[in-house]
RNA sequence: GCGGGCGUAGCCAAGUGGUUAAGGCAGUGGAUUGUGAUUCCACCAUUCGCGGGUUCAAGUCCCGUCGUUCGCCCCA
């Protein structure tokens, strides 16, 4: 085959489609400026170091999924992966931190994996994201899964869980690192090979592992809560009660674990179950580490970020969209007329209406028809006899009435087309 | 990176080794060369993602490849 097909992983959002994608983004305009939260646009390449350092070496994101290339002038480039390191790089960058206070912001825009496209998942996929940056209260996580859940309110999106755990400080991680393989060792034999291989790597991840025998291990292992220091332990207290208290059900899931490194403390995701595999539709928390990691001032902080086309899924099935329509459609035959056209069009514009021209020059009733199924509210006629006499006919199509207009009068009786048509 | 399903027109889709590749929607032209939503007629795949193989014969079987889909891994 020798036609150019998209990159595997990749799609076209077409014109079919793209009323959710512009119901999603006005939402969460709208959404995000309510609760004081800034847009900020950051670089869709960054230098390849600003991945590795912030979201961890060692991450399967980092270790194997970027797209990282060579410029021309021999950088080492990648694709953004996720949207918070950059959003931190430009916090530091542009001392945003030196305005004080708290720094609310948000994004939307690609990012890219390299992996096996599924069901929502894809290699360049859309998230939208927000991060408080400056606050170490834990009102600061309540509010920005509050924030979460108004935008999916406000988008239509229904059933959610939210699933919250805490993965606690640095100290916390690695005490619960050696409580967790200390119980876990004994049934090394028992673990799938992955699980058995994270033992000495990465055992926390061995919690969230979905084949059976490792689960029903995993079911009576320590749990990260009981190994909090008071400090830790007291914050997370305090953000379940602020949840509770505004009425955010929530789950508390011990084995939730984010798979970049820079999150510590809260851990949350919300889910659906009509999602097949990929069920996190948002994912976020806790990242006191990262500025300060990335040579910014210690400053704590807090984030998420939704996958938008997993929360287009979701809409999908729930809400069809509703069928493109333009309130006029100008019908025309015959030379003057045909020009004449496209000034009654442009007048109709001007009036504030939207207008589609027919271009085709085909019959009177092929015109009607296309005008008909691109659902107009009326047909303005030009014919002969209408350019002669420099008038145009106007039909609505619902009742059939038809009346004739002098084109040098359009602007003015068009104005009062809304009162009389447009309400039925 | 690993494992399973699928790939026929713009869309949905029949076809399971025998030769003219159903049907529906959409589209185009006409009945109706100045009036739509109904109706009727005609046209719309030398070819079944692509490449190779088996066979007298392949959309149908086999291999490869690309894409897609579901799951694993991982994540939003």
């Amino acid at each position: 085959m020798s036609t150019i097909q998209a990159l595997r992983g990749t799609k076209d959002i077409l014109p079919t489609d793209i009323g959710y994608w512009q119901h999603l983004e006005a939402t969460a305009r709208q959404v995000l400026a309510q609760a004081a939260f800034q847009e900020i646009r950051t670089p869709i390449f960054e230098q390849t170091e600003l991945f590795a350092r912030g979201i961890g070496e060692a991450t399967d994101v980092v270790g194997k999924e970027m797209y990282t290339f060579s410029d021309r002038g021999d950088r080492s480039i990648t694709l953004r992966p996720e949207g918070t390191a950059g959003a931190v790089r430009s916090f530091i960058e542009n001392k945003l931190y030196g305005a004080g206070g708290i720094q609310r912001l948000w994004y939307s825009g690609p990012m890219f994996r390299y992996e096996r496209p599924q069901a929502g998942r894809q290699r360049q996929f859309h998230q939208i994201g927000a991060e408080v940056l400056g606050s170490a209260d834990p009102r600061a996580e309540v509010e920005a899964s509050a924030v979460a859940g108004n935008l999916l309110t406000a988008v239509g999106v229904k059933s959610l869980k939210l699933a919250l755990n805490s993965v606690g400080d640095r100290e916390d991680r690695q005490r619960y690192r050696e409580k967790l393989v200390e119980y876990l060792t004994p049934y090394k034999d028992e673990l799938d090979p992955d699980s058995k291989d994270r033992l000495t790597r990465n055992p926390l991840r061995i919690l969230d592992a979905k084949v059976e025998r490792t689960r029903e291990i995993c079911v009576d292992a320590p749990s990260i809560l009981d190994v909090l220091s008071a400090a830790s332990a007291e914050s997370f207290e305090t953000e379940k009660q602020g949840l509770t208290t505004m009425g955010i059900d929530n789950t508390l899931d011990n084995r939730l674990v984010r798979g970049l490194d820079y999150y510590t403390h809260t851990a949350f995701e919300i889910q659906s179950d009509d999602l097949g595999a990929q069920a996190t539709v948002c994912g976020g928390g806790r990242y006191d580490g990262l500025v300060a990691e990335l040579g910014g001032p210690e400053t704590s902080a807090v984030g998420w970020a939704m996958g938008m086309e997993r929360l287009i899924l979701l809409l999908q099935a729930i809400q069809p969209l509703p069928e493109p329509s333009v309130d006029f459609y100008v019908v025309s035959r015959g030379d003057r007329a045909e020009i004449q056209a496209l000034g009654v069009a442009q007048t109709l514009r001007q009036a504030g209406y939207s207008v589609e021209v027919d271009l085709s020059g085909s019959a009177f009733g092929k015109q009607f028809k296309r005008g008909d199924r691109a659902g107009a509210k009326a047909c303005a006629i030009l014919g002969d006899a209408e350019a002669d006499n420099n008038t145009v006919q106007i039909k609505w199509l619902n009742s059939g009435e038809q009346t004739e207009v002098s084109q040098v009068e359009l602007l003015e009786t068009a104005k009062n087309f809304h009162t009389q048509n447009f309400n039925n």
